[in-house]
RNA sequence: GUGACUGUAGUUCAGUUGGUUAGAGCGUCAGAUUGUGGUUCUGAAUGUCGUGGGUUCGAGUCCCAUCAGUCACCCCA
């Protein structure tokens, strides 16, 4: 064979089997969403440059994406620049627009360009892919979709419980077992307060985060390599290892950040979230675990309040769901003040758990449930009637186009996983009957179509 | 952006110190079986050994370059 068509680095194609799962998967935290009252809003996948460019940091900058101008997009550029700008420099000039990076940023330039249309609190949940030029690794693509689900316009920590309820809830229709992990911005920021060292926050938390990946030795490295003295670092290991019930953890930490006013009302937050999870009784209202956890930090540094973050027990693969707080996402885009709070699944990750676990229930995966083996033109005719009969039952059903040989169509059938064969030849004709048969066990029998209708959906 | 490993049939992989015509499982197709799939048996098709150069009498095998893929770091979902 000549060369083989291929796809770019870390995309991927979704074949009829891979997507069936997908749209489970999506159509799962869709109702879920939808259940809370949250609504659906699309935007384009390319935005202008200046909306992305600086909202995820140096770093995520260079992961963008970004767009060629069309028509002569070198017209304006002096011949001297190519020799003396950088290729980042020269691209800024090339480029106007560039692929969303993630659904957070154009949610915030949405509410602020919408402002007035909208009704406040606004909850929206939005389910497109997203593209980063990062180097692909297991479990980590160049187009990968999310499903983000925000309230905008509500600093009520209601929310925060609502949506670690979906969160909860949604993994439980998964049927995937999860540690959901929440902490709190400010209580970090009163971490770095107490140890005078605010203006290293960044630096804090990127490396209080990998605790439970490199462990307490290279954290502590890290955090030396940060500028932190001996003393510095010392005075966090009580907070670095914090252990105990999550009551006890606030209460430790209350203690640790009695000197500051922040990290106080961290404390506060989470505290409140977690006591409006439990019942009177003392019950969590969730069937997965939550876990007031101090080393999670998240990335993306615009989170202000509480932050949370999802983990498969019983698969390693990285964060599957992440969401918090941020405080003024929208200042950036010239509307201050505007709290939002948000949720994103990582689908792709997901549909690696289900994958490795096999969860995924049969009626996801089968499409047509009743084929009709096509015994020649007369036969076909007729069971094309019988099929629009089924249809209209809510039954989907097809009647293989050719009247090839039997051994072909029923191989068809066993292929497309279709769990019931009608044979309708001259005789079933002639006596106003199917004769069905039920794939998985092998048997068959004579019906008529309403029975068979009665049989496929009892 | 940094580092490591791997490229042989549709796919997963064998292929000896460099040696004649490059193999196997799975899948595909045909037949055993003209109204019965999934099991079984028989047979068949399929390769620029990623690409380009070099060493050699001789390269899938050794060397260089290049492209592609995978994994880890960074970062993140």
């Amino acid at each position: 064979m000549a060369q083989k068509p291929s796809i770019p680095k870390g995309t991927r194609d979704f074949n009829t089997v891979e997507m069936a799962r997908r749209n489970y998967i999506f159509d799962t935290i869709r109702s879920v969403y939808a259940l809370y009252g949250f609504r659906q809003i699309e935007t384009p996948a390319m935005e202008n440059l200046s909306t992305l460019m600086g909202k995820y940091g140096e770093e995520g900058d260079k992961l963008l994406f970004k767009i060629l101008n069309s028509g002569d997009f070198k017209k304006n550029v002096p011949a001297e620049d190519y020799n003396e700008k950088t290729a980042a420099q020269l691209a800024s000039k090339f480029c106007e627009k560039g692929l969303r990076y993630d659904l957070t940023v154009p949610f915030a330039r949405f509410v602020v360009q919408h402002r007035d249309e909208l009704q406040m609190p606004f909850k929206r949940y939005q389910i497109q892919p997203v593209w980063r030029a990062d180097r692909p690794q297991k479990g980590r693509y160049r187009e990968f979709y999310q499903c983000d689900a925000d309230v905008v316009g509500s600093d009520s920590l209601l929310n925060e419980v609502e949506l670690m309820q979906i969160i909860d809830e949604v993994f439980t229709r998964f049927g995937i077992r999860v540690s959901i992990k929440i902490n709190n911005r400010k209580i970090l920021t009163g971490m770095a307060e107490i140890i005078g060292a605010a203006d290293k926050i960044v630096d804090i938390t990127v490396a209080i985060d990998k605790l439970d990946k490199i462990g307490i030795d290279k954290v502590n490295d890290e955090l030396r390599a940060a500028g932190l003295s001996d003393a510095q670092v010392e005075t966090l290991q009580p907070v670095i290892n914090l252990s105990g019930s999550n009551a006890e953890k606030l209460q430790t930490m209350r203690q640790v950040l009695a000197a500051s006013e922040v990290g106080l009302k961290g404390c506060e937050e989470v505290e409140f979230v977690l006591n409006a999870l439990t019942d009177a009784a003392g019950n969590s209202a969730l069937r997965n675990e939550v876990d007031f956890d101090l080393t999670l930090a998240r990335g993306l540094n615009y989170y202000t309040g509480c932050i949370f973050e999802v983990k498969a027990l019983d698969v390693q693969i990285g964060s599957i769901t992440g969401g918090g707080r941020y405080d003024n996402l929208t200042g950036i885009f010239g509307l201050p003040g505007l709290s939002g709070v948000g949720i994103s699944f990582g689908a792709d990750r997901i549909y690696d758990v289900l994958n490795q676990l096999d969860l995924y229930p049969a009626a996801a995966t089968t499409a047509t449930q009743l084929l009709f083996i096509n015994f020649g033109a007369a036969e076909a005719a007729h069971c094309l009637r019988l099929a629009q009969q089924v249809r209209a039952a809510g039954i989907s059903a097809e009647v293989y186009p050719d009247a090839t040989k039997m051994k072909k169509q029923m191989s068809y059938a066993n292929a497309g996983a279709v769990p019931y064969v009608a044979l309708v030849g001259e005789n079933e004709m002639q006596q106003g009957v199917v004769s069905l048969k039920d794939m998985n066990s092998g048997e068959q029998m004579q019906l008529t179509i309403d029975e068979v209708i009665a049989k496929i959906k009892g």
